[in-house]
DNA sequence: GGTTGAGCTGGAGTGTACTCCAGCACGTAA
DNA sequence: TTACGTGCTGGAGTACACTCCAGCTCAACC
């Protein structure tokens, strides 16, 4: 079961016991041999945990929201707090990938320039 | 002179001379005393790295760039190249970050409307 | 000429986020 | 019934990118 997860969602299988230790994914249910049997939702929930870090949530913070969503809809405020701040930061960093990607252009373009160039000595 | 660069630029002193170390930034120029002086460039050169830090480059390929740029304009192609294949990386970034963006705020709106509906019970 | 402040070197230490491993248990197929 | 295959736990190890420190030198000011 832990190796179907592992392969939907791109973690190892290290890597969501290692989720799960420090609390970013809830403890699954056991099957009769102590083995992990996943609720559907979990796929949901890691995707969701791999944007946040893929636009550079920190571990810390990831932890901090799902622990607030196990407590249920009295954090709600919390939790979307947590989401406009991130927004915050993500709106910061799209600038920058805005800024670097025009950067990256106008120097390729004065590199094909330079070796046009040079070819044409 | 090194406190200087390291106020300008935003970087530690420590991570100057680190930078220096790995390669990141040409050794400077030593006045008879032994310490750094930096020519006026490297500024321009450290806010490029940092631009390119930000989006994401890995240190090694950083060095990569650096090395290459210190040989001169016979490395203009590979060094376009890479800056293309950076380009390409940023570009998928940014798509990520435009999704997450939105998503974050499908899931503020969500909780607002949830937050509303709590107060209005 | 002694103290202060800045900088020097080489090397050890830190934080983050995994990643790997030994040694064991369980269930199925030959 | 033994050999796989898969999963289990606790803990050690790794990769990356810095960050800090001891012990020293040097120049300038009081």
């Amino acid at each position: 079961m832990i190796s179907e997860v592992a392969a939907r969602s791109g973690l190892t299988i290290d890597t969501l016991r290692f989720y799960e230790k420090i609390g970013l994914i809830a403890s699954p249910a056991r099957n009769d041999a102590g083995r992990r049997v996943y609720g559907d939702d979990v796929l949901g929930w890691i995707g969701f945990l791999e944007q946040l870090n893929a636009t550079g949530m920190k571990q810390a913070d990831r932890i901090r929201y799902a622990a607030l969503r196990q407590q249920g809809t009295a954090t709600l405020t919390e939790r979307r707090e947590m989401l406009e701040a991130h927004r915050v930061v993500i709106a910061e960093k799209l600038a920058l990938m805005k800024d670097t990607m025009a950067l990256m252009d106008r120097k390729v373009a004065a590199y094909r320039d330079m070796e046009a160039k040079a070819k044409g000595n």
